[in-house]
RNA sequence: GCGGGUGUGGCGGAAUCGGUAGACGCGCCAGACUCAAAAUCUGGUUUCCGUAAGGAAGUGGGGGUUCAAGUCCCUCCACCCGCACCA
């Protein structure tokens, strides 16, 4: 009698040809109606959240979409298989630029415009089978949304992270709005052409730079983050360790600039100071002077973006005033240049043209004197009037500090400038405060109101969310909110007396800064509740490399910000970050303007979800780029249809199947079950540590390959193969779960796939008697020979010298060495 | 300029810890099936020499370490990404 198992219940009837819409369908069915992809807070087992980042709802999903949200599926799917609880949640960024564009090209509110967009592509995402909590789905442009972070914000109001100030604005004189950075074309107006200028209003912003040593020291720990994003984001907060002095100006007692510097060691090297254009010393100095003025002038009017600063010509003009050394008394000159900037440190320099390339570029240009200060530790001479030298070294011709090393002259400049009070021990970000307000319509609106003096007072609590209205004229001139009484007329909340509401709105990044926290509670009666501790942080986060600093640094930002609100324990929202690859095509991103891109939808119509999932994790390792190529598409879709007609014979074939009996397989049957569990070991390792999905794929291809030759019908042979059959369905299942699907079910199964175990390699069946052993002759590949698996170092040795092809190499030359690597190789040298 | 990365067949890519370079797929070539085509199956496919067995060369260029280098070190080149006058 056989035993009980599988195989001795009814098997659904399989057809003989592949057709991917009807089982993509099926398996999606079950799915909903299993709710399988819902999860609830299960304290008992672990949890496992994954991530990707949410689309902004453009319209059509775009490859990049169908890329990243297969990498998170897989993730998700496999930790499933493993046993966890597993989030992965789906939402919408859909505060955005572009919706006004369209409201204004095709006349729609931007609220419809988004809600259609969303509409459309959550059907795509579920045509493609994405193991999503659908009842956690979250829109940014809700006020249910939104209404939290207006309540943070004013919190942070509160806590004085929030504050105002003057800021720059790209100001269209034609159509009289502010534009965003994008809708500046070559410093004109995308839609009047005019000239954008600059203004300076009052602006939103919060203080990241109080948390710029956190977000700076926490990059060390985040280990399981690509090092490039942590090194861009350390550059981008940009810490740099200094000291400010005090330089007085010699022509007018009492005055005097503030001068920051990172290399106190080179100052007796300093042979003038630089203060920037718009440095108030710059300005007093040109009241005298119209040549400065009309220099200083120049400087302002230059672009201060894009490639012009790049190849910008250093230009200055001397101030006519002196500055005095803090420590030499000496005086040096005053320049005004452009290549000092008002934003960083105290917008005014000490130059030492010996050791700075800037300084060195400035001073010959000018002809300023050219002193070395520092001078290399190992004796070497230097031509210090053909290039800066702007290492370290030994200090000189520095007086009292000559002889010291730089970092012991930092300590004792330092030491003396503090003690005397002329300077102190600064550090400096190049991080600045996020503006994070936008004189735009389709965003969330800022939750104050402006009293009548010009102080903003906080919307009470009780009167969030303040509601965008959604259903208005857009005419893409200035923010439609600014004609809507109902919307700005309002009071203050401390007195009932009349107040205009702020009409600015959030920039986008703050919601995208915080929704991966909502999708743990997203009916939660606050921003979060207590189900965010169980699910924070985020397991597994994927998206595209472009989000490497702002997104995700503002999200970090965030989440500190939560942290400290009492929301979350935590002190970083994402653990693990995996940034997947552009999809390129004819070596380029596709984009509409190149013409080059590929629908996905088209695509999943042809050939099914499946084959598309299945192509893009095989067609390249998920961090590198991807090259589109429509005949490899073909290819996926042939393995599948292989693999369906392979497990269709193998049930089709009459009788039941056993289990492996590993005591009675002969020596092909024992072969092909090591062969199957070989690749049970090298999948688990690609999907579950190494990520190489296309690994992966590549070995159960050549197992199936294998199992398309099998031909052995006896009773072992059957259950052999059953156990390579169901093994690359398992394999396989987080990446084509449709088909896998349904082949579990034909292969005799209840519990569904999506909830079946992962497979674990036997070590029993990866046992084997003989090894085959490579020889080489001096490092060269000569010849094989197989040997028993416990052969010792004399005998590898006799068989690869006995090696027929090896002796042709060997002839008569005397054997000076023999380099065993037991299970591996034999090298002969000669 | 600074920082990070990449360079392997006709193409996408593999080689995980210094140990058989080119797994797997695409494409191409030949064959089987077919009236024919598609689909499918079988075999071949780095280059050069050779009918073959086999040999030589070969991982951007040059040099080095090692019994052994795609992998480590030095140097140069090309391309990609990020930052870009941050004192």
């Amino acid at each position: 009698m056989l035993p009980p198992g599988p195989s001795t219940q009814a098997l659904p009837i399989m057809e003989d040809r592949y057709h991917p819409e009807k089982v993509e369908k099926e398996a999606q069915r079950f799915w909903d109606e299993h709710e399988t992809f819902r999860v609830t807070e299960d304290p008992s087992r672990e949890k496992f959240y994954c991530l990707c980042m949410f689309p902004y709802p453009s319209g059509q999903l775009h490859m990049g979409h169908v890329r990243n949200y297969t990498i998170g599926d897989v993730i998700a799917r496999y930790q499933r298989m493993l046993g966890k609880n597993v989030l992965q949640p789906m939402g919408w960024d859909a505060f955005g630029l572009p919706a006004e564009n369209a409201a204004v090209e095709n006349k729609v509110p931007p609220a419809r415009w988004t809600y259609a967009n969303i509409d459309y592509m959550r059907t795509q995402l579920k045509r493609l089978g994405f193991g999503y909590d659908w009842s956690r789905e979250l829109t940014t442009c809700r006020p249910e949304y939104y209404r939290w972070e207006q309540w943070l914000f004013t919190r942070l109001l509160e806590k004085g992270i929030a504050y105002k100030k003057n800021a720059e604005v790209n100001w269209d004189p034609v159509d009289q709005t502010v534009l965003a950075n994008e809708q500046v074309i070559e410093g004109r107006g995308w839609r009047s052409g005019a000239p954008v200028e600059r203004r300076e209003i009052s602006q939103w912003f919060l203080k990241i730079t109080a948390y710029a040593d956190e977000l700076l020291e926490e990059l060390d720990r985040l280990e399981g983050w690509p090092e490039a994003v942590r090194t861009m984001q350390r550059n981008w907060i940009g810490r740099s360790d200094g000291l400010e002095m005090v330089f007085d100006i010699a022509e007018a007692p009492g005055e005097s600039i503030r001068v920051y510097t990172t290399r106190p060691d080179t100052l007796m090297g300093a042979t003038f100071a630089a203060v920037a254009a718009a440095h108030p010393l710059a300005r007093r100095a040109a009241a005298e002077n119209p040549e400065l003025a009309r220099f200083i002038e120049s400087c302002q009017s230059l672009e201060t973006s894009e490639e012009a600063l790049e190849t910008a010509e250093k230009l200055g003009m001397a101030s006519g005033l002196s500055a005095i050394n803090p420590v030499s008394g000496e005086h040096l000159p005053v320049w005004v240049a452009n290549f000092v900037l008002m934003t960083y440190g105290t917008g005014a320099i000490m130059s030492v043209p010996a050791h700075d390339h800037r300084d060195h570029e400035f001073a010959k240009k000018y002809g300023l004197p050219i002193r070395q200060v520092i001078f290399p530790a190992d004796g070497t001479e230097l031509d210090i009037e053909e290039t800066a030298y702007v290492d370290k070294g030994i200090v000189g011709n520095s007086g009292e500090f000559s002889g010291l090393t730089s970092e012991q002259a930092f300590e004792a400049i330092a030491d003396h400038l503090e003690s005397h009070q002329r300077g102190e021990r600064k550090v400096n970000y190049r991080l600045r405060d996020w503006g994070v307000s936008r004189q735009r319509y389709w965003g969330a609106p800022v939750p104050v109101v402006n009293t009548p003096t010009g102080e903003p007072v906080a919307v009470p609590v009780g009167e969030l969310p303040v509601t965008l209205p959604e259903e208005i004229e857009f005419q893409g001139l200035g923010s439609p909110l600014r004609d809507i009484p109902e919307f700005y007329e309002t009071t203050d909340p401390r007195d009932g007396s009349p107040a205009v509401r702020e009409t600015d709105t959030f920039d986008t990044f703050v919601e995208s800064s915080w929704y991966y926290a909502r999708f743990a509670c997203p009916d939660a009666s606050a921003m979060l509740d207590e189900r965010a501790n169980y699910w924070l942080p985020v397991d597994q986060y994927i998206g595209g490399i472009e989000h490497a600093i702002l997104h995700l640094l503002y999200a970090r930002f965030f989440h500190k910000l939560m942290r400290d609100e009492g929301l979350v324990e935590s002190d970083e929202p994402f653990t693990n970050l995996l940034t997947q690859g552009m999809v390129l095509k004819d070596g380029s991103k596709m984009s509409k303007s190149k013409g080059n891109t590929v629908d996905p939808q088209a695509l999943i119509e042809r050939y099914g979800a499946d084959t598309v999932r299945l192509y893009m994790m095989f067609a390249s390792p998920p961090e590198q780029t991807l090259e589109w190529s429509d005949s490899s598409v073909e290819g996926a879709s042939r393995f599948l249809r292989k693999l369906w007609k392979l497990v269709a014979g193998h049930v089709k074939e009459p009788g039941a199947v056993t289990a492996v009996e590993p005591a009675g397989l002969d020596d092909a049957q024992r072969a092909l079950r090591r062969r199957t569990h070989q690749i049970i070991a090298k999948a688990s390792d690609d999907v579950g540590r190494r990520y190489t999905f296309n690994t992966a794929i590549a070995a159960v291809m050549e197992l199936v390959n294998h199992l398309q030759r099998w031909e052995d019908d006896s009773r072992q042979g059957r259950a052999v193969m059953r156990e390579a059959l169901e093994s690359a369905v398992l394999l396989l299942a987080p990446i084509v779960p449709h088909v896998a699907h349904r082949l579990w079910l034909a292969l005799g199964h209840e519990t569904p796939v999506v909830d079946s175990p992962w497979p674990t390699a036997d070590d029993s069946a990866l046992e084997r008697d003989t090894l085959e052993i490579v020889v080489q002759v001096n490092g060269k590949l000569r010849g094989h020979v197989a040997v028993s698996v416990d052969a010792d170092r004399g005998e590898l040795e006799r068989e690869a010298l006995a090696n027929q092809n090896v002796r042709k190499f060997l002839a008569d030359k005397p054997v000076r060495k023999v380099i065993v690597v037991p299970g591996r190789l034999v090298n002969i040298v000669i």
